[in-house]
DNA sequence: GGTATAATTAGACAAATGGCTAATTATCTA
DNA sequence: TAGATAATTAGCCATTTGTCTAATTATACC
């Protein structure tokens, strides 16, 4: 749960969850999004991955990134749980994640 | 926003939005449930006041400390956006936030 | 086998982060 | 005014983070 939250303080890292939003992506097709060396964008893919944010397949040379949608769901639960639950009641979801 | 994902990164600012939970308390209160120096503390409630996530106000010697829900409202929206809606449907608080 | 392509790992380095002690500010009370 | 208390700001330091280039691994194709 730390490293998820750590995972999610960059920018870049975020917005790479938000491409694999729409579907799994290969490391290229991704790092091409980004003005940033493919070495460090690989780095930032190890950080989500240990996160268990995301998850790898590999089909030939290329790697394809998709979403943990599980572990989101865990996220979501423990920032509402930072939180009051009577001043987010249309949010009221703890019972579910 | 990304400061507030920032101030989420560290697991004492996390406890201290926890405690700050059950309602407002006092910087030395906060303080004396950590193992760490007041200065410490102080940096740290600094960060989350500058991403916006409590409010400062002054009592006499003391200063107390509260939750901004609203900015959390957006935060829990921003978390939202990373990740498919389809897969947490019982999440789907975007038109609230 | 040899070469090209996709992606990673290794290692270096500057900037940011989180901790500390010392000093300062603000307020209260005798 | 002087002294005590609550909290902060200032400044230092070790660790972590995000970036890079160079080298390596894995696969594909000729």
């Amino acid at each position: 749960m730390d490293a998820a939250f750590k995972a999610l303080a960059d920018p870049t890292r975020r917005r790479v969850l938000r491409l694999l939003n729409r579907g799994e992506m290969t490391a290229g097709q991704i790092a091409e999004q980004f003005q940033i060396s493919a070495p460090s964008m690989s780095h930032h893919f190890n950080v989500l991955k240990q996160a268990d944010l995301i998850s790898a397949r590999r089909e030939g040379q290329q790697i394809f990134y998709s979403l943990n949608t599980t572990v989101f769901q865990d996220v979501v639960a423990a920032l509402l749980d930072l939180f009051p639950q009577e001043e987010a009641p249309s949010l009221q979801a703890r019972s579910d994640a």
